[in-house]
DNA sequence: AACCAGGCGCATA
DNA sequence: TATGCGCATGGT
């Protein structure tokens, strides 16, 4: 990896293994959008990201050397040899789904904005996700430019109740969410912690909040807290364990399941059912 | 017009 | 431990 500021900008070079759309948009993420002029934009932490990729180049709009480098390097997860780590697959499927899907990162977000944000995402689809974040950042979070607004912490939120959300249309999801945020409020969960124990306490805490089961809190864990080797089954994961891994996940995904899981994930959601039955 | 969506809580056995 | 049902909402 090489980067250098060039005017207000910061200009990426040397990455292999880095798709911007593919990152933003392969279902780990719900707030990325593309502008008119082919910006992928969201808003992380308390900055906004504008960012072009093309020809092998990455432009960071309108930032500096630091915000890159405290924030666009860990959410991209970009120290990480994902070349390394995807030569180490040594599987017929996983293999198709990276030449399908190169490019792919697993995104290191906030681990408040990764719990609700899956929390959210329970027996619902990306499109309408999208929409409820988008109302929640907007009706909740704080406006940090004309257009644009974080994701709004869980103190703000552990003061409102089941009426403030209902704007959200989240439908029974709004009292997962109030409970979430109040024990994070309390301090009866700590995200602190959560980070730093092992996993299987971490899912364990996880699994206190109401509407957080195995799932959600293995997304929380892999897209919140770094966790790899999470492994989150939704429908489409479980679909590819029952049609292609009947006997489990290939011994060679160990420790990086869920860089796995989310090549698989996102080349069965965009292969039709026909496809399937040539490859199985 | 049923069926489904990056599931979970709860009741029942 | 295992299964089955209801749940809010909106897209296909």
């Amino acid at each position: 990896m090489k980067y250098e500021a060039i005017g207000n900008d910061i200009v990426l070079t040397d990455v292999k293994c880095f798709d911007l759309d593919l990152c933003a948009d392969c279902g780990q993420a719900f707030r990325w959008k593309k502008t008119e002029d082919g910006y992928q934009k969201a808003v992380v932490r308390n900055t906004v990201g504008e960012i072009i990729q093309k020809d092998g180049v990455t432009v960071f709009r309108n930032t500096d050397k630091e915000t890159f480098e405290t924030i666009w390097i860990p959410y991209f997860d970009l120290e990480r040899d994902y070349e390394n780590i995807l030569a180490g697959f040594d599987d017929r499927y996983l293999n198709e789904a990276i030449k399908a899907y190169p490019g792919i990162r697993i995104l290191r977000q906030e681990p408040w904005e990764a719990i609700c944000s899956f929390i959210i995402s329970q027996n619902n689809n990306i499109p309408r996700i999208k929409g409820i974040i988008e109302r929640l950042c907007t009706s909740f979070g704080e406006q940090i430019s004309e257009e644009d607004f974080t994701f709004p912490s869980f103190e703000k939120i552990a003061k409102l109740d089941e009426n403030d959300l209902a704007p959200l249309r989240a439908g029974f999801r709004n009292k997962y969410i109030l409970d979430a945020a109040k024990k994070l409020s309390r301090g009866e969960i700590s995200l602190d912690t959560v980070e730093k124990i092992p996993i299987e306490q971490a899912r364990e805490e996880l699994m206190k909040i109401k509407g957080v089961g195995k799932k959600v809190a293995e997304c929380a864990l892999l897209y919140g807290f770094g966790r790899i080797e999470a492994f989150p089954v939704d429908v489409w994961v479980n679909r590819i364990m029952e049609e292609l891994y009947p006997d489990g996940l290939p011994e060679c995904t160990r420790g990086v399941e869920g860089i796995a899981q989310q090549y698989l994930f996102h080349w069965r959601r965009n292969i039709d059912e026909k496809e399937v039955k040539n490859i199985v």
